[in-house]
DNA sequence: TATTCATTTCGTTGTTTAACGAAATATACT
DNA sequence: AGTATATTTCGTTAAACAACGAAATGAATA
């Protein structure tokens, strides 16, 4: 994959709402799916795909937890367009609404609880 | 639209190998629909309706000039998200080797030979 | 005024993408 | 070992998108 390539890869990762919203709540701090998919209100599958998208483009990393896994931001990208993007996320959607709102809500939310509420 | 549709819109915008190499040839000089064409080689229609796409956003903006309509950067950005983006352009994509020749081709492209060749 | 010609708009086609539920996978706990 | 459960993969559907050629638009010039 040559430069262009790489680079149009990772505008389309930032491409959609709720992978944006992702970014932004991971820049916070690491979640799971389940916690994710409930700030989202989003089938399971679908933030699973957005995950796996985010990953791909090397944005974010997955760490196994017990039964679950995090997800958080990449601390150590290969590529530095991917770096170069993460560094200046924390600019990015800083007084919007709804970003404001998830960022509040993953303070409380409880993978305990969610997960097995089913 | 909200900042995370209005960034969303962005990302879009940019992800999209053709869109990325007129923002870089852009940077360089203003170009007409025809030169753009010509480096592309794609339809007219298609780099017309690239670039209706890249002006909706507000990352360029035309003037005519004679028979042509000419593309250029936006030099006053309304929105700060746009702004941002056309300020960082030009660390994007230097050492990519399809934007470099890009770039040696618009030196050398004739809007007087190329529209009138048909 | 009529003609030329650069560009945009329209209608179509094939591809990509987001979303979902169901089934598969894999890991922790009993 | 077997069961529960967090996550991924699969198959499908509907919407968005890039590309094209043809037709429409509109401005410059003859």
């Amino acid at each position: 994959m040559n430069n262009l390539e790489k680079q149009t890869e990772i505008f389309k990762a930032l491409s959609d709402k709720s992978r944006l919203r992702i970014l932004k709540m991971l820049s916070k701090k690491s979640l799971c799916v389940c916690e994710i998919t409930e700030v989202l209100q989003l089938a399971t599958s679908t933030v699973s795909n957005h995950l796996s998208i985010l990953k791909d483009t090397g944005l974010i990393i997955d760490k196994k937890d017990k039964k679950w896994i995090n997800y958080q931001l990449n601390p150590h990208p290969d590529d530095p367009a991917v770096s170069s993007v993460l560094v200046s996320l924390h600019l990015l959607l800083e007084d919007d609404e709804l970003v404001k709102k998830d960022k509040e809500m993953i303070k409380t939310v409880n993978r305990e609880v969610l997960c097995s509420k089913t």
